[in-house]
RNA sequence: GGGCCUAUAGCUCAGUUGGCUAGAGCGCCACGUUUACACCGUGGAUGUCGGGGGUUCGAGUCCCUCUGGGCCCA
């Protein structure tokens, strides 16, 4: 066999007359296929991709990365078997199919994990240590306290990340091969490679000299236990617990104003209170000035829309930053900053110049330092004490942002931090032309195939709610280092804004080791000297641009326009607003337009009590558990049950009929391909269709041509399971009617002397069984290969996709429904057999029949058949009835009216 | 508060543009050990299609509303 990229090939069984069998085991099993198959795909390289191939010829997918620090999840399985289910229609369907697999080791996961693992944190002030070796050594599960943690070197640091992830990854390529993914093994990528480097450094560069990058000194969402600036897209709302304080402002007469807050400790941090415009209970207070309690700050009451009237007092105090409503109003109204919160979420040491009465410079200075727990016991006591707090604080449930990650409740900030933007805010170019990013990036969304569609209102609605620029800067140590150093005037001052780049062939590059054009080392950190840009990208930076580093941009220009754009990015419905909806964005930027035209959303797994499935709970189903103990078709039959965009139960039920399914899809065929092969298990099947002649063989065809075309279409419109439905109750039929009715004349008389109307069934059996095959091969991998083995030399998974017109040239006009009579027919027969309580081998010496008018016809030209499968040795009257006058839901209306039934051979003694 | 999905047999789910008696598999009951298959086969029972209202000759399907479940955004 070739060793070269498959091509779907012109010995393909599709258009042979006959194929030579050999190897058919005595006994089946679907024990050990999975990793007999994967080093058959792997040696005959069955999935590499031909790069040499025009953009039309191929099929690309943009993998998801499995997130490799993450734990192995049923969730995996069953999305990344939708995806391959797509790679092998497509594969089979003549296209060269691009399938990469990426790993995502890129970010906090990975650094947290290496911090467990080893018992060590990143101090970036450290330097290098050769040879390197932490304290411990898989101490998985527990995490380590901050202060057992050993510091090390950012470079120690993120080694330690490299070499955890190797194993990391070597577990999922694994599970992925045990799974049967189709991938193409020589392409893989991580997001923290050198290739991702590279790119994302890249892009990055790019869209600063496009504009579209652009540092801000702004307030933003900050996690004090991460130290990093936070994106919106990482959000994630909970509730938590606080307590409403009402507190009295006073104005210039000593009368007071109530407000009430959950934050009283960013009293002193108070530049504005805010009502609603329309509120006519602070109509007369707006333009007047209050005195802040306890402080005795000046701040004014203004009116802003965003203040709600039914919350609290109806007016609240607007302080520098408490939440986001707070950034919008001191943007909008232009007010002062006053911030006391500092990066670890501790008050500020020092006393604020804005803070000018004594008292008020005494208590703060008791707060300097403390946690914002702390400062707020400080200051709620001081505002009892001056009897400005009214009445006790009332305990209230809020909806709180937190960093997806972390369990402390988000601050807000100000730093420089660099953002790229995404529609999220107005764009008005330095030549004061501007652009309305947001609508071009809502009509990519229309553009975007989503499947199922529906989903494609989340893009919409989180495009529409986006409310700032992407931040992209994150104060953290293993990921994508920003591509830029700033110089340092003779002053020792840097000079943020204006950032000096390399060149793209100089990437990738990192700041903190390597020295911009016309400096050396020496100058680092020096006036007149230069600095690294301390900071990494955030992980979705890089990840954002998987179709470029899959697809070699920049590096192999012919492979990148052989797959891009490409045609599918397969995901979860949890990161439309990051994963799809950020590519989208770097991709519109880049190269202005659509990263791929289809996007195919699955759904998650719930476990049997409807609950997500998650890890917290005990004894989780490892799926490589999974994989052995039910087999990898029949893991893949319940994944490709569901389908995408709906949520599934995990159902072990479902994977035993998959299960089931596997196993009679090597027995059936075993039978199929048998007649006519010697006792020494070689001989030669024919697929010649025009020796197809009689009725019933014609007629199975003919249905078996149906549900080619109508489950070529379901996959073509990324409906799996319609496609698996109708080719799986195909084949149940075929096995228990079609096999059944016509195994009598299948076995003839005999080798050597064969009928045509014994050629006709041997070869509908043949052309069934090779159309069938191919149809499940997609969903049921190992058993199909399995089976073409017996009779191929190349793979199921490389031959044509079946096409209907082959079957339909040897069915010829005959209806598919003479095989539903004939075996109605054979059910009525049998059901006499049940009801007298006989073996099903017992012979019928005579037997009368009800059959629909209607019906009459095409159980004549079956009947021999249907003599053969029920055992009908002697008469078989056959009176027509009117339709209506028999049951139609009972075996087609026909119906058994009187029966003589013979002696069962081998009966049981009672 | 806004939006999306979802509710069909004990369980998991199909049910296409409205169209005869609402289906499958599992489970259950009964029977049968049959030379492809006991990881089997045959037959059978099983539903106020979440509630209410409307459109229509006709509604599981379309519209309104209520209720329960899940998710996203504020």
């Amino acid at each position: 066999m070739s060793n070269s990229p498959h091509t779907p090939d012109s010995n393909a069984p599709a258009t042979r007359k006959t194929a030579a069998v050999k190897g058919v085991p005595d006994r089946v099993s679907t024990d050990g296929l999975e990793t007999k198959f994967d080093e058959r795909w792997t040696s005959e390289q069955t999935y590499s991709f031909d790069r040499s191939s025009p953009r039309t010829d191929v099929y690309s997918i943009d993998t998801p990365p499995p997130t490799v620090s993450g734990s192995l999840h049923v969730g995996h399985v069953f999305s990344y078997t939708h995806t391959d289910v797509i790679a092998r229609f497509k594969r089979m369907s003549g296209k060269q199919v691009f399938y990469p697999m990426g790993w995502d080791d890129n970010g906090l996961p990975t650094e947290r994990r290496v911090q467990n693992y080893y018992g060590v944190r990143c101090d970036p002030s450290l330097p290098y240590i050769e040879g390197y070796e932490p304290p411990l050594q898989g101490a998985e599960g527990k995490s380590v306290k901050a202060a057992d943690q050993q510091p090390i070197s950012r470079r120690n640091f993120v080694e330690l990340c490299e070499r955890l992830t190797v194993e990391d990854e070597k577990q999922f390529e694994a599970l992925w091969r045990r799974l049967g993914l189709s991938v193409d093994w020589d392409h893989t990528y991580q997001t923290i490679g050198r290739r991702a480097q590279k790119v994302a450094q890249a892009a990055f560069l790019r869209n600063l000299a496009r504009g579209e990058a652009y540092q801000a000194e702004a307030p933003g969402l900050w996690d004090v236990t991460f130290q990093t600036a936070v994106a919106q897209a990482e959000l994630e709302a909970r509730e938590y617990p606080g307590h409403y304080h009402r507190v009295a402002f006073h104005q210039g007469d000593g009368s007071p104003v109530y407000i009430e807050t959950t934050r009283p400790e960013l009293l002193a941090a108070c530049v504005a209170l805010i009502a609603h415009p329309d509120d006519e209970r602070y109509q007369h207070l707006f333009g007047q000035v209050v005195t802040s309690p306890v402080f005795g700050v000046e701040v004014p009451v203004l009116a802003h829309p965003a203040a709600e009237k039914d919350k609290g007092a109806g007016i609240a105090m607007c302080c520098t930053f408490g939440d986001l409503t707070d950034v919008q109003w001191w943007r909008e109204l232009q007010l002062p900053t006053r911030s006391i919160i500092r990066r670890d979420g501790r008050i500020v040491a020092e006393v604020p110049e804005w803070i000018t009465d004594e008292g008020g410079r005494e208590t703060f200075a008791e707060l300097g330092g403390k946690t914002t727990f702390s400062a707020r016991q400080i200051v709620v006591d001081a505002l009892r004490a001056s009897g400005d707090l009214d009445g006790e604080p009332k305990a209230t449930q809020r909806m709180t942002n937190f960093f997806e990650k972390g369990d402390k409740p988000l601050e807000i900030v100000t730093s420089r931090q660099w953002y790229l933007r995404n529609g999220g805010r107005d764009w008005v170019k330095e030549d004061g032309t501007s652009r309305d990013l947001r609508a071009e990036l809502l009509a990519d969304g229309d553009e975007l195939n989503f499947h199922p569609d529906f989903m494609r209102v989340r893009y919409a609605n989180w495009v529409s709610g986006l409310n700032g620029d992407w931040l992209i800067s994150r104060q953290r140590f293993f990921g994508v280092p920003f591509p830029v150093w700033y110089p340092i005037d003779a002053e020792g001052e840097v000079q943020w804004e204006n950032p000096l780049a390399p060149t793209e062939d100089e990437l990738p590059i990192d700041p903190s080791s390597h020295v911009p054009a016309g400096y050396d080392e020496s100058q680092r950190g020096k006036p007149g000297g230069f600095l690294g840009d301390p900071d990494i990208m955030d992980t979705w930076a890089t990840s954002s641009l998987t179709p470029q580093i899959a697809g070699g941009w920049l590096e192999e220009p012919e492979l990148f326009s052989a797959v891009y754009p490409m045609d599918l990015r397969p995901q979860g419905q949890d990161i439309i607003r990051t994963w799809l909806f950020s590519t989208v964005v770097r991709a519109h930027l880049e190269f202005g337009g659509l990263p791929w035209s289809d996007a195919a959303i699955s759904g998650w797994i719930l476990d049997p009590d409807r609950k997500k499935m998650s890890k917290s709970k005990g004894n989780v189903v490892t799926p490589m558990g999974l994989l052995e103990e039910y087999g990898s078709d029949a893991v893949r039959y319940w994944a490709a049950s569901a389908r995408l965009g709906t949520d599934a139960a995990f159902e072990v039920g479902q994977m035993k009929i998959g299960r089931r399914l596997a196993i009679k899809v090597l027995n059936a065929a075993k039978l199929a391909l048998s007649y006519g092969v010697q006792e020494d298990g070689t001989g030669s099947i024919s697929l010649d269709p025009s020796l197809v002649t009689v009725a019933l063989d014609k007629a199975m065809l003919a249905g078996l041509a149906e549900v080619v075309e109508r489950s070529t279409a379901a996959l073509e419109s990324y409906d799996h399971t319609r496609a698996l439905e109708l080719t799986e109750t195909f084949f149940w039929t075929f096995c228990d009617d079609y096999v059944e009715l016509v195994k009598d004349r299948a076995y003839g008389s005999g080798t050597d002397d064969v009928s045509g109307e014994t050629v006709s069934v041997r070869t509908a059996l043949a052309i069934a069984t090779d159309t069938l095959l191919r149809l499940l091969a997609p969903f049921v991998p190992f058993a199909t290969e399995e089976v073409w083995s017996w009779y191929n030399d190349t793979s199921v998974h490389t031959s044509p996709w079946p096409s209907a017109e082959t079957l339909r040239k040897a069915a010829g006009d005959t209806d598919p429904s003479l095989l539903t009579v004939a075996g109605h027919a054979l059910a009525a027969l049998r059901k006499t057999k049940t009801e007298a309580k006989v073996s099903m081998k017992t012979p019928i010496l005579a037997v009368t029949l009800d059959v629909p008018a209607g019906s009459v016809a095409a159980l004549e030209a079956v009947i021999v058949d249907v003599r053969n499968g029920g055992r009908a040795i002697g008469t078989v009257d056959i009176t027509a009835v009117d339709a209506g006058a028999t049951d139609p839901s009972v075996q087609g209306g026909i119906a058994v009216t009187a029966v003589e039934l013979g002696e069962a051979p081998a009966r049981r003694q009672a």
